[in-house]
DNA sequence: CAATCTCTTTGAGACGTTTCAATTTGGGAT
DNA sequence: ATCCCAAATTGAAACGTCTCAAAGAGATTG
């Protein structure tokens, strides 16, 4: 099963290799009756041009890559779907690795892009990643670095500020009266979760006369929030926080299944914020308080940053900042 | 900024490029004092080689293609992640590509990955999918279809017996009480839905006594299911259905969200039932009862199909149908 | 000391494509 | 009949890599 290349299209079709060629990249400069001959021989042979022959050629593809650190997070399967989207627009495919938050991987599957010659980066990371970055960017790859802003000016990146987040969401707890509060996430290693920690204290000492427990726990999934639920649950009233706030979604949601299992209503006896509003934060049977970020624009705002720092362009603005907004909904305030 | 290619490490080096070549190949063959020259003028230049020429040479590569529906569907994104973590046992990277559910952009990114070489493909289509893949095995790719199963015996494919995976929920339905049954879903073109449904009937008939009513919905999303459920919700009592069965689990879960916020208590006035079990039906606030297909070994037994088929085996079982199982919960049998 | 043998190293050639400069063709103007 | 021009076609060269056959350099053996 020897692979068909232009060649024996050009054989089939009686014309030279270049035509074949002319005939795919450029239809235009050369003629119909031609054209039908070739059409037919690369039909009958079933040939597919190789896209190794064509990048070693040219230098460049089509491809940009995105990388995510686990596509099993609604959060970042709907970034991936957006980026998708716009990217397809503007005639680009993507393609997407899922490092499964693994530093090793995620570096595996960098190189391999790097290997690939892909025209652009997107990076989600929950790593320092950005050392790295400016290596792959110097090599002729250049990227856009979602979900946490840069520190260098030459790295672009689109971020959420998530210290405002933080803070919105602990002053909207404050407000509804709650004082002992606990904020569930970690590692601080993490950029998102220290912001978003760093907001939430910042909420706290501004008030004065409130209080905010850390609770750790790295396992940012349902599984990882069904854990903290169980503990928090078990607690005496007088000393369980009167709200919860945990750094992801997916921790909400489990955290809240156990609440329910244990019988104490939400939000009379324990309310619970989420942050990163996945679409089932909206629709959890108690809808979820949560942090919108990517409004509409996220996805769009990547690829067109992409687009614009791959062709070479300077960027006004090198790391944007989304103000996220909170949506307040049922795990706060109850039935509206 | 010139990509720098093998040339210019041997050079660099003061080797021949052969010697470079050997020591990213084969690097026993080459002497201890070259290779550090090699390394060396490796890191200083930031080499890193290129894909295309490998594969140019070689004819081959090492990356898997899976080509999933929807990735923002936990369903396909757990099915993403057990592919991943079984081919990087196995030395293999996989792209993932995200069709939307769109004919055209299926077609493209199945065009791409064989124009990208791929070694073997992983597809989740809604589609009838089979001839396209023919044809792109028959050009020397091969595949594996995942989630319906294949016609032809030189197709590999992996799936479940949706069939009696419908059959399973409705029995259950009936063995509750509930006579009359609502079957969610749409368009019965999509061979996965036709199944349930095949087997959703087949359990009525059998009863004798009870009804189902089948209500069109392609949009098999929460938004999907919520629409699906406010006009459930509204319906008087007696017209109303006692028991739905969702086609899949995000219709279910948005059918629920519209129950609870109509004031409808699950199951007490209505039971609700899902398929394919995905993390988020354990986890809803009233778990919902569903149909595991993919228990632990799915992932695992595509990528070694896959490679099998890759490697030029015959196979003995072409098409391995899994025997789903019902996963009764909250949903339809309330706390228990 | 010659003859082998093993371990390294070398450079050419091929993989499939696109582009570019050069050539052919056909038709209209002179 | 000749010339010229545009349009269509051609073939060679180059992209970056790996492998293969061959040669070089020591080391070991007879």
């Amino acid at each position: 099963m020897a692979r068909v290349g232009i060649r024996d299209v050009a054989a089939l079709a009686g014309v030279a290799v270049g035509t074949v060629s002319h005939y795919l990249n450029h239809p235009d400069r050369v003629s119909h009756e031609k054209a039908l001959r070739i059409r037919s021989a690369i039909d009958t042979l079933g040939f597919v041009p190789s896209s190794a022959g064509r990048q070693l050629r040219l230098g460049i593809s089509t491809v940009v890559g995105y990388l995510a650190p686990d596509v099993s997070n609604p959060y970042f399967a709907e970034i991936a779907e957006s980026i998708e989207r716009r990217a397809s627009e503007l005639g680009m495919s993507v393609l997407l690795a899922n490092s499964h938050r693994d530093r090793e991987r995620e570096d595996h599957y960098l190189q391999m892009f790097e290997e690939y010659r892909v025209r652009g980066l997107i990076v989600s990371s929950h790593q320092a990643i950005e050392e790295r970055l400016a290596g792959v960017r110097q090599r002729g790859t250049p990227s856009v670095l979602v979900g946490q802003a840069a520190r260098s000016p030459e790295q672009v990146s689109v971020s959420l500020d998530d210290v405002d987040g933080g803070r919105q969401v602990v002053q909207h707890l404050l407000d509804l009266g709650h004082r002992r509060i606990a904020f569930i996430g970690g590692p601080l290693a993490i950029p998102q979760v220290a912001d978003r920690l760093a907001g939430a204290s910042a909420a706290i000492e501004s008030w004065g006369t409130a209080s905010l427990e850390v609770i750790a726990q790295a396992d940012r999934t349902i599984a990882g929030g069904r854990d903290v639920g169980r503990i928090l649950a078990a607690r005496p009233a007088d000393v369980r926080p009167e709200a919860v706030f945990a750094a992801n979604d997916l921790l909400a949601l489990g955290i809240m299944h156990e609440f329910v299992a244990a019988g104490l209503r939400i939000p009379q006896d324990i309310a619970v914020a989420g942050y990163d509003d996945i679409e089932f934060a909206a629709s959890s049977l108690i809808s979820l308080t949560s942090v919108q970020g990517r409004h509409a624009g996220y996805g769009f705002a990547v690829v067109d940053m992409l687009t614009e720092v791959m062709a070479g362009h300077p960027i006004a603005e090198a790391h944007r900042v989304f103000t996220p907004e909170l949506v307040v909904r049922e795990s706060t305030v109850g039935r509206g």
